[in-house]
This record gives C-alpha cells, structure tokens and sequence, in this order.
DNA sequence: CGCTGTCTTGAACGTCTTCAACCATAGTGG
DNA sequence: CCACTATGGTTGAAGACGTTCAAGACAGCG
C-alpha cells in the first residue's frame, strides 16, 4: 500500500485512470535498499515490476567467462524487470543498488491485469521498452566502435547528449561513473581506461570532476570517435 | 488490402478479433524487394509498420566512423519499425532485404489505432518488443567478451540454442553469414574472423556448410567462450 | 591503525588490425 | 566468347593497440 502522491510524481504512471491509479496504489509496495546492496540475482523468479523513486540501480550480468558486463543503469522514475515479468523466465541479469535506493515492487499479476484492463498502462510500458531498447542499441553502437578510445568517446558523448547541460568550461556531464563501470560499459580493462581518460585530462578534453565529467571539448571527443576507424 | 489467410499464418496477428484483423487487411498492403534492396534508410520519416512474410531482412548501422554494425536480422513472422513508429523520429538504422523479400507494410495511424482500441496487439507488441530486447541484450553480450573467437563462439552458440537442430555430425545451424557479416556482428575485420573460423574448421570445431553452419564440438566453442577471460 | 576499494603507472607480451596480394565464382557488356 | 568487374574467401608479415601482471598512491572506514 503506497500512497496516490507517490504515484502521481512518476511521469509514467502520471496519467492514469483514477482506478487503475487506485489498483496500483493497493497492491504496490515501497523498499529501500542500501548502497551496494542486491535487487535481485540472475535467474531469481521474477514476482515485481520494479520502478525507481530515488536513487540509481545497475543492471549488471556475469558472463561465463567471468567478466561482468554493465547493461543499463536505471534512475528515477524508469522501471526495471518488464523483460522477465512478461515471459515468466527467471531475471536474465543481477540489479544491485548503486546509491541509497528506494523503489516500488508491483506484484506480477496486478502488473498483467492493469496492462490487460488498461489501454494506457499498455501504452506507458510500451513507451518504456521503446526507450529501454535505444538505450540497448547505443551500447551495441558503443561496443561496434573500433578502439576502446572510441568506444569511451562514444558512450560519453552519447550520454552528454541526452543529459548533458551547458557550464562553464564546457558540457557538464552529471552522471558518475567509476573507471572500472567505464571499463565494464566499453569491454575494456580498468587500466586501459584510465591511461585513455588520464591523457585526456592532461589534453583538456574531458575532466572527471566532484559530480561527473566536464567535457571541455566535444569537437575533440567526435574526432576521436570518427578518426578511429 | 490483403487478404485474411496472409494475415492468420503470422502468429502474431494469429488471436486478433476478427474486427481488428478485418482492419488490419483493410489497410495493410504486400510489398516485394529484390535481394540487396534497402527497405528504408537511416533518417528516413517512418510511415509503416513492417512485418516480413518471406525472405530475410538485415537491420545495420552505419557509425560515423564509417564502420557498419549488424544490429539484427529479421525473419518470417517479425516485424520491424516500431521503435521509430512510435516516437515519430527517423529510422534509426537501415534496413535491405537480404534475401527477395515479401513485407507486409501497415500505415502508422492505423497501427497506432490498433495498438489504442485493441488490447490484443499492445500485448503482441509488448511480446514483441520483449523478444527484440533480448536479442539486444544477446548482442550486448557477445560485443563484450574479451576476445574476438569470444566474441563469435559467444555469437554462435546462441543462435545454436535459439535455432539449431540436431544432425549427423554435430548441431546444425541453419542460419547463412557471411564472414564479412560475421565481422560485422562481432566488432571485428573480416581477416580475424576468418583466421578463427579457418583455424575451428581444421580442429573440427565448427565448419561452414551449404545452408549454415555445422556445430562438431559445442564443448569445444563453451570452452573457448569460458576460458578466454 | 590497517583494511579495502579506486585510481594510477610501467614494462612485456599477445592479439587484432592493417595492408597487400591472391584465388574462385558469378554476372555484365563488348 | 572473353575480358571485366564485383563479391566472398584466404593468407602473410609488420606494427599498433590493449591486456596482463606487478607495484604503488590515496581515500574512506572499521
């Protein structure tokens, strides 16, 4: 049981029937989980819909051989597990909270009962895959580049795009990301990431800094994506 | 205007009412291309809903750094364009038929009708959409293992579990790639992929036949996919 | 204080790309 | 009919690039 306000503030579930609304209302119910802490593991029974209301969850999978690749990272008002909710498979990958992080657990069946009963939930959850799979094909696009300098490039740019915004000294990229979640975006070692961005930094390119990257020059990071053939 | 049999052998159109496969008929139309054929290209306005009757039909990419990503092939059954379709954005890759292809073309406003007044198909979209994702997440996959023959055994073996059929000699997989398609798959040259596939062929592996490819030694490709850390 | 995690650097090694050449096949036009 | 062209497959050698391993700096935290 959450309440309405809850709801209301998530654009995705912003306009709902009040009764659709309602059924959400009973049947959802909120948890936090702390920094570093597991969602949910690769092949657990998928029983929640899960939508973020504060913090950052990372979507991760171990590969056989080890190496963990990062899929996605979920914020704020984005959901997580329609993939395995659908088609009744265990979760194909692990989500661990990245920050303090509370989100709503919407139990399977109401969640197939609304997308049954209601035409714009239907909608909002296509709308939510829609975007899901540009996010999908970006890291294909990322991971096709040719050198793992591009790749980073790519990815950076990619999200300076779309979250980006105009300071001083350049685009400020508001997202933090360690080298070794670079690393595991891009397929590369943590080294080489670092070697690539430190040089970048000593060519005032692109700077880590206290809540993100500064991109002080784009022009040189699309350079890089494009010359590397 | 199409008739209703075309429409009932496509599972996905399979449980319509009859009103929304009357509809549906009413509107779509059949278009033939030629093999190597672009259907629609990169940027181009998105007026159709694609869903391929025969042949093959390859979706790539074009980066700027001029290198060309596969990010998937479509087949008899599936269809294509809804991510453009809805947001109303240009098509965000190419698409050729592969192969002579048959295509059933369904208008925009007429989909998006569908998709409001018919529950059934927001569902069978959502199905759809589902099974694109995991082709995504499957690609996202392959482009992060370490190394190339990671990277292509990776790629094999999975369509191996999806598509491949026991047979005299091993698994078969009858899905024809190129080596340059190959390459472009996995984010390598076709020079790589030949050496390793050449190499896999002498040690029994893996050999290219008429119709596809022909698994000897499935443990043989896990292995090198679990070792190559 | 010692621990753990992130960031960092260096040097050696191995993989993949690059470039150049070659073969086979199929389709085209003179 | 043959030369010509395009496409797909193939091989070799040189060099660029990324990984690996080993080591150290630094911060936050029990």
């Amino acid at each position: 049981m959450i309440d309405a306000d809850t709801i209301k503030r998530i654009p995705r579930f912003a306009d709902l029937t009040p009764q659709a609304r309602d059924m959400l209302c009973r049947h959802a119910s909120v948890r936090t989980y702390e920094q570093g802490m597991p969602i949910f593991i690769e092949g657990d029974p998928c029983e929640f819909l899960y939508v973020v209301l504060e913090g950052e969850v990372r979507i991760a999978k171990l590969l056989e051989s080890g190496r963990e690749v990062i899929m996605d990272f979920i914020w704020p008002g984005e959901s997580f597990g329609e993939v395995a909710l659908m088609d009744g498979d265990g979760f194909p990958a692990n989500a661990t909270a990245k920050q303090p992080t509370r989100v709503i657990l919407l139990p399977r069946d109401i969640y197939l009962r609304m997308l049954k009963e209601c035409p714009e939930v239907a909608r909002s959850i296509i709308r939510d895959l829609l975007l899901r799979m540009r996010a999908l094909s970006g890291r294909v696009e990322v991971l096709s580049e040719a050198g793992v300098r591009s790749r980073i490039a790519h990815l950076l740019l990619a999200y300076a795009r779309d979250f980006g915004v105009e300071g001083d000294g350049g685009r400020m990229l508001p997202i933090r990301l360690s080298r070794n979640e670079i690393a595991a975006m891009v397929g590369a070692r943590v080294e080489t990431v670092i070697r690539i961005m430190s040089q970048w930094h000593k060519d005032d390119i692109l700077h880590t800094v206290e809540r993100g990257f500064l991109i002080s020059d784009a022009s040189g990071l699309e350079a890089i994506v494009a010359d590397e053939d």
